[in-house]
DNA sequence: CGGGAACTTCA
DNA sequence: TTGAAGTTCCC
């Protein structure tokens, strides 16, 4: 190599390390040739060269070496050929001549003095080093301590990058300016000493593969590094510019070894190492080395001092650095997120959230949600849902939100984002904010309250504490409003006779509410139309603006009253054709005039089925008003600006009660709104168990549950998507075909869904239903079945599963079918096959065909393999039935050796089968299994299993 | 300096 | 074959 690597006494010891020696792991030199031929005289740095400790600002530090300590033999710790090339600096020199005085010029910097110095060697006679080692407890009274950590997170580099400069690892209160450096004081010690520092493992008392350099000169010099502290210096060692080179994996064990060999003969003050210590090193290292933390080091600081004799002799009892973490490393690296596809979700829950983020390990990674008072304490959290296939090539992930602790909040709730790693707990900085959104049905409600409350606050007649227990009607006074809501849930008073709500879900009762004339109904509607009628109303179209102009009153509660005066005023008259005839286009009038007029053309229904506080009086007497003039097609088609009929703001607001009697007087169940949601979707998204029940057991009620909305799901796709059960048992159960709906996204179906929730639970379900072959044979968008599905990105048990009840433990549909020759099936099948024609691509093909396809293509695969003829012996003994069967029964046959043992278990525990043999009670499960496992280990172990017991070639 | 990213190897 | 880990390169 070259002569560069001579280096005064400040480098002299680390000489060895010269990054372009020629060693085996290309950094260390233990052997090199170079420094052996070399002298000091010919490094042309020599002079130049100053202590990098000292930021190479001191002046007159390096001096040509020093006769003396040419005499010195042996490297740091057992290079005896080094020796002579160490060039001891004027330092070192003084300090060899027994100059102590001359030691204390050392160098300064910022203040704190340090002294680099020379590696010396111990000497034979060096035995007491041993401090908590080998049994020896030695007593110090001196103590190391560390000022100064090193920074927490550092970047490893290779030896490949350690061309220009990159950052030092600094002090970890370091800033641009100041900057720090890690920083040991020693204490309760007089006299000159040396503070080394090396690079060591966490975990154990070990040094690190990697390498703790310093750079000078174009060469990065290797650790241990020493320093010289006194009392005049104040025992202050500052370690300046110090570099990490991550070893590469394939040096790591002869980084070790070395490092591990020059601490031993260091420690035992000898040259050479006996055959057997080098032999327990060698085992010693290969242990540690197979497992050591690549992206973790700390650094070791110890002290000495330097006999008389020059050995070096411990004075105080070694202290370790926090951990150093690889900067660059996923493990430890630090996490952070870059993006987030949207800032703000629903308090449901169950959005679909994507983090763009920092390299992250997906086996090692949590997204947790949480929120903190004002005092910073966590008031909330929760974790995202995620699979670790979500975590899309370790920079993003795609999960779903948590939904908030409180479903009802009326506002935005803020929250904050934060990535953790399980393996340290570490977290991402700075957090992200979230915002959790109302429910649309309390946004609704709100609208719809603000809309009906706007008039109130001006009337001052709000005599009772009773204002906000009232939304409607404003036009009553406020004291007969209050009357009306005290007894919202219960108006048994005032029919006279027990009522419960389930008479509002009972047909018939319901139809028995409907006709009755309620005194009480009907007072409470003649109070109401009193007020109206002193206030001077008009004819329909006018209604609302006098009263809107005159006495701001609010819309609905006019218009209502409007309608319940004519409805009053028609029932009275019974036998009034005429009457009726022209009430009823009053009415119908009135109520479309109404949604047209109000907010967000919500109709009369929808707001007297959404009062905040229930009101079951003016619902009802709303609902005879419809039925008395048979307004049906006005009940079906009443849909707000949003497209919600009445079905979906009860579902929303959590109305059950009205479910019924709205399907009663017409409304739609199958209606969809804007967004394509029918009110079963928000009832599952809202999680209204209730109100899927009755829309389920409502007679009559034909629902369509293969409607699918602006998600591209169903409410089963939905209910499966959040992992709940019943609700999907339910819908399941209702109608069974629904569970083969492809949803529009990804074309995957319930199974498939259900599948990618690893969800066992749901699948077992969707498989007890009928229809299970077109099931298991849908190919999603991507073309998987869902068995292919799940080998892709489900859990082994899933897989298991569903392996289990393909009619041939998946082989099928484990074929993938090329596109042009699925196109040929499809075609060939269409004329006699109608349901081929689905979205699903090749959704119904038959089974034969498949098996048809896996054959020919296996014949292809037959024809290049060269495996053993096992392999194929034993295929062809599983591929017919009654030769299945008798190896099953050969196979359950107890072994020649234990009674107890059946030959199938024993072939099990001998081979990789092992580890799922507790799956299997016959020989007839690990036969199902090894069907499809042919080319795998396990396949031909258990092929030559056989064979050896001469079962192959018998059934052949 | 500090960092991104390309390239290579591993599992 | 593919995704991740490891290594190198270069702005």
């Amino acid at each position: 190599m070259n002569q560069q690597q001579f280096f005064d006494l400040d480098q002299g010891k680390n000489i060895s390390y010269i990054n372009d020696c020629s060693s085996t792991s290309g950094y260390s030199s233990a052997n090199s040739p170079i420094s052996m031929t070399q002298s000091p005289s010919h490094s042309p740095e020599t002079f130049a060269l100053q202590n990098e400790f000292a930021n190479l600002n001191l002046p007159a530090m390096s001096n040509s070496p020093s006769p003396q300590l040419q005499q010195l033999r042996g490297s740091p710790y057992q290079q005896p050929l080094i020796v002579n090339q160490l060039l001891p600096s004027g330092n070192l020199c003084m300090e060899i001549d027994g100059g102590s005085n001359n030691i204390l010029n050392g160098t300064t910097n910022f203040g704190n003095m340090y002294m680099p110095m020379d590696h010396f060697y111990a000497t034979p006679q060096n035995v007491g080093y041993a401090a908590n080692d080998g049994g020896v407890k030695q007593e110090y009274t001196a103590v190391l301590h560390i000022a100064e950590q090193p920074v927490e997170k550092f970047r490893f580099r290779y030896k490949s990058e350690m061309h220009g400069t990159h950052g030092s690892l600094n002090g970890i209160n370091s800033k641009r300016t100041p900057k720090t450096f890690p920083e040991v004081i020693l204490r309760n010690y007089n006299g000159p000493a040396v503070i080394r520092c090396s690079l060591f493992q966490t975990n154990l008392d070990s040094p690190h593969s990697h390498q703790l350099v310093v750079r000078k000169d174009e060469r990065d010099v290797c650790d241990p590094h020493d320093l010289r502290v006194s009392q005049e210096r104040g025992y202050v060692a500052q370690f300046i510019n110090m570099g990490i080179i991550h070893t590469a994996k394939k040096f790591i064990f002869d980084e070790l070894l070395k490092k591990k060999k020059d601490r031993l003969v260091f420690k035992m003050g000898r040259r050479e190492l006996s055959t057997k210590q080098v032999q327990e090193l060698h085992q010693e290292t290969e242990r540690e080395a197979k497992d050591m933390n690549l992206n973790q080091v700390r650094l070791c600081f110890e002290a000495f001092k330097i006999e008389d004799n020059q050995t070096w002799t411990p004075i105080a009892a070694p202290v370790y650095s926090n951990p150093i973490n690889n900067r660059k490393s996923a493990q430890t690296g630090e996490l952070r997120i870059t993006r987030l596809s949207k800032p703000t979700g629903s308090v449901m829950g169950n959005d679909e959230l994507i983090l763009l983020v920092e390299k992250v390990s997906k086996k090692n990674i949590k997204v947790r949600f949480f929120e903190e008072n004002d005092d910073g304490e966590t008031v909330w959290e929760a974790y995202a849902k995620f699979r670790e296939s979500d975590v899309h090539h370790q920079y993003a992930i795609v999960c779903q939100t948590p939904p908030y602790k409180d479903k009802d909040v009326e506002r935005e709730v803020g929250v904050s984002i934060e990535l953790i790693r399980p393996s340290d707990d570490e977290r991402s900085f700075p957090p992200l904010p979230f915002r959790y959104k109302p429910r649309d049905a309390i946004v609704s409600r709100k609208r719809r309250r603000t809309c009906s409350t706007l008039t109130s606050s001006s009337s001052g007649s709000s005599s009772g504490s009773l204002n906000n227990s009232v939304e409607l009607p404003k036009t009553v006074p406020q004291q007969g409003v209050a009357n009306v809501s005290q007894h919202d849930q219960t108006i048994s008073q005032e029919f006279g006779r027990e009522f419960h709500l389930e008479q509002l879900i009972n047909p018939e009762s319901f139809r028995k509410i409907l006709e009755q004339d309620s005194a009480e109904l009907e007072k409470l509607c003649v109070t109401d139309i009193g007020v109206l009628e002193t206030d001077g109303q008009q004819q329909s179209e006018s209604a609302d603006r006098t009263h809107g102009s005159r006495y701001n009153h609010n819309l609905t509660s006019t218009y209502l009253g409007e309608i319940f005066k004519i409805f009053d005023a028609a029932r009275r008259a019974v036998d009034n054709k005429e009457l009726y005839q022209s009430s009823c286009k009053k009415v119908e009038n009135l109520f479309t005039d109404h949604a047209q007029k109000n907010v967000n053309n919500d109709t009369l229904l929808h707001e007297v089925i959404s009062q905040r506080k229930d009101n079951l009086k003016l619902a009802i007497k709303t609902f005879q008003v419809i039925d008395y003039f048979k307004l049906r097609e006005l009940a079906h088609t009443a849909q707000n600006a949003d497209g919600d009929s009445c079905l979906h703001i009860a579902c929303q607001q959590d109305r059950e009660h009205y479910i019924r009697p709205l399907l009663g007087l017409g409304c739609s169940p199958n209606q969809q709104n804007r967004t394509d949601n029918t009110p079963l979707h928000l009832a599952v998204k809202e999680d209204r168990n209730n109100c899927i029940k009755l829309f389920l057991d409502a007679p009559g009620a034909k629902l369509d549950l293969s409607l699918t909305n602006d998600d591209g799901l169903t409410p089963l796709h939905m209910a499966i998507r959040q992992n709940k059960y019943d609700v999907a048992k339910n819908l399941i159960n209702y109608d069974r075909s629904s569970i083969n709906v492809a949803n529009k996204t990804d074309g995957n179906n319930a199974l498939h869904m259900a599948v990618l929730e690893q969800n066992v639970e749901l699948i077992v379900l969707i498989l007890d239903a009928e229809n299970r072959m077109d099931i298991l044979m849908s190919r999603n968008s991507a073309g998987l079945t869902p068995l292919q599905l799940a080998r892709a990105k489900a859990n082994d048990r899933c897989v298991r599963l569903l392996e289990e009840v393909y009619p041939d433990k998946g082989e099928c549909a484990m074929t993938w079918i090329p596109l042009n020759i699925k196109e040929e099936m499809d075609s060939s099948s269409a004329e006699d096959d109608e349901e081929s024609n689905s979205e699903v691509p090749a959704q119904s093909i038959k089974t034969e065909e498949i098996d048809m396809e896996f054959k020919t293509e296996y014949a292809d695969e037959d024809s290049t393999m060269d495996d053993s003829d096992v392999e194929k012996q034993l295929e062809q003994l599983l591929s017919s039935k009654p030769r299945f069967d008798k190896l099953v029964a050969q196979l359950n046959e107890p072994t020649a050796d234990n009674a107890n043992l059946p030959k199938w278990k024993e072939i099990a525990d001998k081979s990789d089968l092992k580890e799922f043999s507790w799956l299997w009670s016959s020989s007839e499960g690990m036969l199902n299994y090894l069907q499809h496992k042919l080319g795998d280990k396990q396949y031909k172990q258990f092929a030559l299993a056989l064979q050896e017991l001469g079962m192959l070639s018998a059934s052949n």
